[in-house]
DNA sequence: TATGAATGAGGTTTCATTCAT
DNA sequence: CATGAATGAAACCTCATTCAT
């Protein structure tokens, strides 16, 4: 698969810290990422991880007490990497006037996501599939968007309206047309149509043109 | 609960033409509703279903052979009229020019689905939940989504084209364009932000506002 | 199929005497007795039969209390008459000396077991299986069997005994091996090789023959 | 109970060319087979097992993937070597004319069986009793008779009848009378009167001499 | 650390039987 | 007499989790 397990090579790092994770470990994570993103949390049986690990099943509960937390080990970290640095450097560079047109900001951001995304496919399944179940995960979800995206995506929007760059609609609505464009097109790309074969950077760049003329300051 | 049961209604009504639902068969497709709704197809077990529908377990599997059967039938009937009927009548009323602004043609979609969405809140949630684990559904799903939107929509959309009235993108495109936007605006208001306090009138006037400038024709 | 159900007219006419048997009773019987052979009585369900018979469940349970009293208003007539009356009139025939040898009785005991044997195939067979689980129907096989045929065919070898046509074996003995050589060929007959093409006369007649040098006195 | 496992050892050897079977394992075939001997495959059920096997429900299907499968597990081995070995090394020895009579080889095989069914006679009663029910058995039960009995034993009874000690009968009919002869003391012996005081010996050679008569060349 | 047999609670499904219509 | 919806006990089976090895 063309899937790079970028969220694993994370997994392992973060873990690496505290302590290392065991090869059986690693095999254990992997399968359940497969197994749960076809089948769903709820869907999937211990033994089936257990037996596409190559791995006693007795050998999963050693490492994770209860299969939900072997679920949230994997999924807890993806969401901070998922939603929130979008823009840790980038959101600096625009108020910098790095990106002195809105346009370069937005082209930034796609192209990051979209391969974040693409990188991390089976995990977000996971996640998206598993949010509305699981309060943790939406306490978490909740938190991050609102104190990490909303705070900065606010502050940029109006940053280009004071600027005269972009229409003054409230700053949620004017996030929310951004937000659907860009994850419409990312949904639609990798989870819906993944089959067809797509041009990518026109894709993009028609998207950011149908922002840019859909905020343009009315004259 | 405001959700109305429009779904309810309507099974009721097609099930009658073949034969009659009995009162528990009723009570147990509510109860099995509520259940799949919140927890999960494969998180939600019968005996919490029989429960809350005041019927012994057995009575479900009187009505339906499996519990899969019990889904596919609250689940299956929606999502025709989930997406094709959006233009039933005001397909015809587009090319006949009643509404001769794409403006007119946006706004009665977007009220009537996201009409339709609030009344079926919750059938929609478990058909969201359950399509990726259901080959059949998504089938279905494909099935529709190609003969009955796609077609349809292709048609209106060339039609502004042609017209002038909106900018030469491939038609894919532009449709999903409007789609993500429409989708976007109706997700937010009823699945992520139902606490919120929304004016949506409002907002869908913001949202085809932005359509329309994200399509015009450049000049 | 070439087997007349001479049980089922046997039944009626009994049931006859008291209260008549409706239509759907007989469609019952006629069910049950199809499906207890082919599933064994436990391995049968009352809404299979149901189905069978054309009839609502609970109409089964009108005329019979339970599933068992079901099987037992088959079974149990066709016992008496299966082991029973092999010898009613010939029994009395061998002793007059209406039959002078021994072989011509054994062939009209063989030929009119076969037949009866094959016009009853279907409720023999249900009778063979649940012997072993139905302690009355023990009962009953054990005394029918001691009261009716021990007991004549004792007198019967006895007779031929004291006539010095038959070997001075302890009668049990000799019964045995009248007794499993005409019931094997009636059992490979019909049940283990009814494909096979037998020529019935042919094989009757060597088992006489077989029996007949078994059975003849030393000399 | 008088019978000894000679089963049970024999699926212990069996299994542990495989893996060890464990103890409760053991434990469970034991319960299974006193269970499905006395009620019947379909009327047993897998708590009954469990409980006189001293075993939770759940273990029975750690070892057998279903209840059937536990069935056949037993069911299936002891039909070869009920069929089969009757005359593995005395096949050999009458033709090699270890055996010079007829009689000598029936009495190594009627003594040899009984033997061999008062040892497995649980396992051989569910046999009889399941192979009607279950294709599988049909199928592995005749192809075992075909090719190995019936083969074996042709080749003996035409043996015996180019030396002109046995009646010119079709082989198959002398096969079936020699098998009624046996198997019909074997099961009334073993089956139907295990109470009454027997004196083997006497009836196995009375056994032999009426076939011995039956069979002998007329002349 | 790793195993996999064992558990027992709970899941889905079947089924004989009852009862209002 | 006949129906078939309803029942609830019990059937078969699954599964997360524990624990002796």
């Amino acid at each position: 698969m063309s899937e790079v397990d970028e969220w694993l090579a994370e997994l392992i790092k973060m873990n690496d810290d505290a302590e290392k994770m065991t090869h059986k470990q690693i095999k254990i994570v992997q399968a359940a990422v497969e197994v749960f993103s076809s089948k769903g949390f709820a869907g999937s049986s211990t033994s089936e991880i257990a037996q596409k690990a190559g791995v006693a099943e007795g050998t999963i509960f050693r490492h994770y007490k209860t299969k939900k937390e072997l679920l949230l080990s994997i999924v807890a970290p993806i969401m901070t990497r998922l939603i929130t640095p979008f823009a840790l450097k980038d959101f600096v560079k625009v108020l910098e006037a790095d990106y002195p047109e809105v346009e370069d900001f937005l082209r930034a951001v796609i192209h990051n996501r979209m391969n974040f995304a693409q990188k991390n496919l089976s995990v977000i399944k996971i996640l998206l599939h598993e949010i509305p179940f699981h309060p943790e995960l939406q306490q978490q979800f909740k938190e991050i968007v609102a104190k990490q995206v909303l705070l900065r995506a606010t502050k940029i929007v109006k940053h280009f309206q004071v600027q005269g760059k972009m229409i003054e609609l409230p700053t949620e609505t004017a996030i929310r047309f951004i937000a659907s464009s860009a994850i419409g097109l990312i949904l639609i790309r990798l989870l819906f149509l993944p089959e067809a074969d797509w041009n990518d950077e026109q894709e993009i760049e028609y998207t950011i043109d149908f922002i840019m003329h859909g905020l343009a300051p009315r004259g």
